[in-house]
DNA sequence: GCGCTTATTTGGAACGATCTAAATCATTTA
DNA sequence: TAAATGATTTAGATCGTTCCAAATAAGCGC
């Protein structure tokens, strides 16, 4: 099967110009849709420009303008429901600004960070908006990507504090604020003794939460033991494997405020598997609200995040910072909110 | 609070040559670290590379050179965990290639896709890694990226038929097989009356499915009910409402091999609904093993696809094809592997 | 038919890198 | 010491676009 395609050259506004009599300049100014190009002309490029299958070479005109088209999207976790509705947020919003999303995933690396970040930043990305592994700090950051291109950060703090650092722009979860709806409504159900389930002290959106926890039981004067606190990674299996560190020692919880969906969901199985029914026998809240959230045994009560729409604000955030790079950081926190549903019910002895 | 940053030019070549007295050639050769440079011009080269912050411009290297180092992934659903996975896997190989992912999403529009094609191509990817939304046709992508750039066509098939789509390299699922397997475990297990529950016709995949099962009950002589299948839009939501659709008619089935888990997990709770105990009255499979499936209520019995390593394999296929354009086109199905878990038990009265 | 204004078009130098071929420098060899 | 060899370095064109300033064409009043 032999074939004659010759490989063709890419076409350029030099063989439209040519393909019908005009300079390379006019060409430029039809593509553009510049007003000063007589109607007739422009019928006449517009033609030649379908006719040779022209395409427009962006990087060169980018190169030429000293502008850029592309926005970095740096991700602790593409993987994760959260982030990836969140990256179709993100992604949505810069298509509809003729932006395209340059795709960055760390994997809760650092090293990972640094290097995804060095190599996204010689294709020269307009901006960057990152959702920083977990462990990293501003220094390496700032070393990987310079102090050009601006950047929003989203979901969690860095480490370290730099002069420049605190230029950047954030997009930040109400966490304090989440979790503390969450444990009060666990209060006003009846529970008296709740913990902190899941998460690790080194993440700052886990602290948040963790403080807003200590908050209402600190407000309600319910006091805090110590083993009420468990660390996990914040996946579902470990969860799972650390639900028993709950019971160990008196007085046992009846209430978990979890760090988010993952870790709630993994904490129900594992009561389940001692024989302990979430939503009846023990009180369980996440924090995300992810699809499967409403969907669980029981249904889950979480704090809605809308992840979709967060990437969409954190678009448009990164994109107002592009046409006024001079104007003052910005910092938003995104409101949550609770969404009770059957996973946390009264206490079964009230 | 007055800043006195200044705005910085970026930092050329030229820059460096005349920072360290030496040509603009010679820095190039340092940066792509040729052997012809002098140990001692290369370190004082180096020196001021790093003094100066110098940061490399991909775009211009790749105008001069006419390369790329970029590929285009373009996916149906970002937000779908399925996807999501295969997105991380493809970032990931393409990243230890020196590439980096230009990301589309088209939210199953074929509008969209096209939109997105024709945004992309104009970044000048080396080429395209595209999960088709439903419906879409060869010749509408064709339109939109031309054909010089070479695609990788996972998941589904276009509608329509090209001469150019022949020489596109694709990577699928072994959906027909898989949906045989999950079929034939069902009969094992004792049922004979088995519906087809969930997707939509003019799915590539969910036609494959279809025929996979339509093949192990006709293999069986078992017959098949024209009630039995029940179309439905790809998702949880659409699958939830659709579930009495199967009990509309004589006889009714005992068990239904789904389109996906996403559908699967949907007809589970929608039996639930309905008082009807998914994995002891109705017995459920899915396909793909979402992480969800395992955790389910019962847990889902389902096809195991491995998108993360898909992914791997997709950016593989892609950048083995950029090395040799001219080979033949290749087709990969990928195999798939029955996952058996508690929701396809015997049927009842067996 | 001439100057004048207004519309349209255009050549050539950028943008920041790489490539080619040729220049320069340092060493040997005859 | 001159020519030859090999090791380094470099000037200048180039990739495909946009910008600028200047050129050309067209329309108009007298």
């Amino acid at each position: 099967m032999e074939s004659t395609t010759s490989i063709r050259r890419k076409i350029t506004l030099n063989d439209i110009a040519a393909g019908c009599g005009v300079s390379r300049a006019t060409v430029s100014l039809v593509l553009r849709g510049s007003p000063l190009v007589n109607k007739h002309t422009r019928a006449r490029v517009e033609d030649e420009l379908r006719r040779q299958g022209y395409v427009y070479n962006r990087a060169a005109a980018n190169l030429r303008r000293r502008t850029s088209s592309s926005i970095a999207l740096v991700l602790n976790e593409l993987a994760n429901p959260f982030f990836a509705e969140f990256a179709s947020g993100v992604d949505e919003t810069l298509g509809e600004a003729g932006f395209v999303t340059l795709l960055g995933n760390t994997g809760e690396s650092v090293e990972r960070e640094q290097a995804v970040l060095s190599s996204l930043i010689e294709h020269g990305p307009g901006g960057i908006i990152l959702s920083p592994a977990e462990g990293s700090d501003a220094r390496h950051v700032l070393d990987a990507v310079g102090a050009q291109t601006p950047v929003l950060l989203f979901n969690r703090e860095l480490g370290g504090s730099l002069p420049e650092y605190a230029h950047w722009d954030r997009l930040m979860l109400d966490n304090q604020h989440g979790a503390r709806l969450a444990t009060l409504h666990l209060i006003a159900q009846g529970h008296r003794r709740i913990a902190f389930y899941g998460g690790h002290g080194d993440s700052s959106s886990c602290r948040q939460r963790y403080a807003g926890y200590v908050d209402a039981m600190t407000a309600a004067g319910l006091p805090i033991a110590a083993h009420w606190r468990v660390e996990t990674a914040p996946t579902r299996m470990d969860a799972v494997r650390a639900c028993g560190e709950l019971f160990t020692a008196q007085p046992t919880p009846t209430a978990a405020v979890c760090y988010n969906d993952a870790v709630a969901l993994g904490l129900m199985l594992g009561l389940n598997q001692r024989g302990v029914q979430p939503g009846k026998d023990f009180a369980v809240t996440g924090f995300d609200d992810v699809a499967e959230a409403a969907f669980s045994t029981p249904p889950l009560t979480t704090l809605a995040t809308d992840p979709r729409a967060r990437g969409r604000q954190a678009a448009q955030l990164l994109l107002a910072r592009l046409s006024k790079p001079q104007a003052d950081a910005t910092t938003i926190v995104a409101p949550v909110t609770l969404v009770v549903r059957e996973s946390s019910a009264a206490p079964r002895n009230s």
